[in-house]
DNA sequence: CGAGTTCTTGACTACTCTCAAAAGCGGTGG
DNA sequence: CCACCGCTTTTGAGAGTAGTCAAGAACTCG
């Protein structure tokens, strides 16, 4: 058994007329979904394997990126606690690393039960081609990002996403949120030296506009940092209306983390 | 009544068990298929504007790019005869602009019927899948290219791509295509100035690798430029089996251009 | 405490952008 | 035919940005 979040709820269930949260957690069960445990710095799926799984990130980050011949690497994307990977493949196989940044619990359903349940259930087919289209959209943002802007402009965009990703919707000139990159991984999702990040981080906190410590990032000015990096956030809503997911309605029950004492790796959803 | 091209053979009858030229024309004629002609520099679809359709490039190149506020632009991907543009959305809305590079001629089919075969049809679904996923690696490719590549490098890996894309399999020292694009709008794509672009290619010509004019583009020695580029072709090869496309059967008699006696912009393809 | 990782700074080098200007090319109209 | 125009390509010089090498400080964890 596990327990029922708001982003279990939001994949299975998203038109919101619930059918019971019984029945959710058997098409789950049906489905044959596992609850997988990666500690920091573990590789989860690797460049070049198959992968026959959609993830749920249920705590934890997430990175994926590809290595590169001269021992670096380009991280693509962060994924965060509800965000689902669907893995693109190319001949079948995997173009990325999937790696846990810190400690990662992670809700695999394999991916042919999932696509079977299409018929009966085309929500799920919905929200999957709406995750998919939202990972595009940011995948195009950080081609902006890398191609476009200084290295400050950069950093604060990067900055803000991660901060409207791992908030959503919060609004105020200060935004604090927790954040286990350390600077050399930020540095590889930016495009450049880690000591080029670290003085560029310098310039933005003696500009007053952000505070980095590790595990932590605050920006103390949202709206000088959104000029600055000339960021819109919408291209990470996803829904039409603005407010299509409606967790708050499972907010008590969930949040905490998932108990994990599941046998040393990963453990059957269903006994 | 439209010609019947490899690349439309392609989409709509990818299990290589021909149910018949004219089944295949039918089913196009049924979703209600469009062919639509552009003149270099149309946009075809601007970015916040809703999409409902998917795209089959018949001839012609299309950029996918972003505007900026300060007037510059992203150029994601370039998309060439035979590529399916599936547009993804976020909150309904494209990200992206679609502009015609030179003259364009695009096959437009309405998403929802197509969507409504993907029962009876399964391989176009899983076509449309596989495209995604394609455009998803060539993403991610660009994203290592912008973010770890110094210009010259940059430059030769996505010569070497658009190479691969113009004639796939191609082998050989010596490759040479067309190419419409200017040095702005290459420099655009590579996420650095037209003048430092140029010098790039100056010294590219200065070391025997590469050759452009406006137009096209000669690659003189392939295995040199992919060293220096550290390209891989990999992640541009779609099927598992490296030649499941066979549109060898339909050479003879489509690959010459659509005639485009169409009214003026756009036509029908159903009377 | 000691070891390893992460963060920080300095000095120097290399790369890329900006501003400025000129040359080439293809079309249009006189 | 030629002058003219706009667009593209090419080159130069100087400024600004980012990478490299080197080293020390701070932090975490056993």
């Amino acid at each position: 058994m596990i327990t029922l979040t708001p982003e279990l709820f939001r994949i299975l269930h998203l038109d919101r007329h619930s059918t019971g949260a019984a029945a959710i957690m058997a098409l789950a069960e049906s489905l044959g979904a596992r609850l997988r445990a990666y500690s920091a710095g573990a590789i989860i799926l690797d460049e070049g394997e198959t992968s026959a799984c959609v993830r749920l990130v249920k705590s934890g980050w997430v990175a994926s990126a590809t290595q590169l011949r001269d021992g670096s690497r380009q991280i693509i994307d962060v994924h965060l606690k509800g965000d689902l990977l669907v893995v693109s493949t190319v001949a079948g196989f995997s173009r990325v690393t999937l790696q846990a940044i810190d400690r990662v619990v992670i809700l695999e359903f394999p991916q042919q039960r999932l696509i079977s349940v299409f018929e009966q259930r085309p929500e799920i087919a919905r929200y999957l081609a709406a995750a998919s289209a939202r990972l595009n959209a940011i995948h195009v943002e950080h081609l902006v990002n890398l191609g476009h802007r200084g290295a400050a402009a950069r950093t604060a965009h990067f900055f803000l996403e991660l901060a409207e990703r791992t908030n959503p919707g919060t609004e105020g000139v200060a935004v604090e949120f927790d954040c286990p990159l350390t600077q050399a991984d930020l540095a590889d999702a930016l495009g450049m030296t880690a000591i080029h990040f670290n003085r560029t981080l310098r310039d933005l906190r003696l500009l007053g506009l952000v505070t980095f410590r590790k595990g932590s990032v605050l920006i103390n000015d949202c709206f000088r940092l959104a000029k600055l990096a000339d960021f819109n956030p919408d291209y990470l809503r996803t829904y039409r209306d603005g407010n299509a997911i409606d967790s708050a309605a499972f907010d008590g029950e969930s949040t905490g983390d998932v108990r994990d004492s599941a046998p040393s790796e990963s453990s059957a959803l269903r006994a």
